[in-house]
DNA sequence: CCATTGACTTAAG
DNA sequence: CCTTAAGCCAATG
């Protein structure tokens, strides 16, 4: 069993406390974990987390709410389905009303 | 060991 | 909003 570095561990940690309905970016994860630039690392993360079962990844798409890991999950379909199934509307491989989604760790963990 | 790639972001035009 | 360029760093070839 791979031990995960402190950071795919961290990021798998943020993940799971994005609640229902509510969505991310790969920046905001990576910004909060203090390499703002880095966001490619969560991406990597997340390529990683299909060994993870309680990581929620499809709640992170990158910054313009593009589901642009969708053809990680198996099938195309499987990142959007499980968007709209907790209310978050898609269309066209973007979120709808991102901004609205949108659940930055920094402002909802570190207050 | 060097080169390329990638579920990205930011800045500038 | 689009395009370029540059930065970031693990994984892969």
């Amino acid at each position: 069993m791979p031990q995960q570095s402190d950071f795919f561990k961290d990021v798998y940690d943020v993940v799971r406390l994005i609640p229902e309905g509510r969505v991310t970016s790969y920046g905001a994860i990576a910004k909060y974990l203090g390499s703002a630039r880095s966001s490619r690392m969560v991406g990597w993360a997340m390529n990683a987390a299909h060994s993870i079962p309680d990581v929620p990844a499809h709640r992170v798409v990158n910054r313009k709410g593009l589901l642009t890991g969708k053809m990680h999950f198996g099938e195309p379909d499987r990142m959007e389905n499980l968007l709209k199934a907790e209310g978050v509307l898609v269309k066209n491989d973007k979120i709808i009303d991102f901004e609205k989604h949108f659940w930055d760790p920094m402002q909802e963990l570190v207050l």
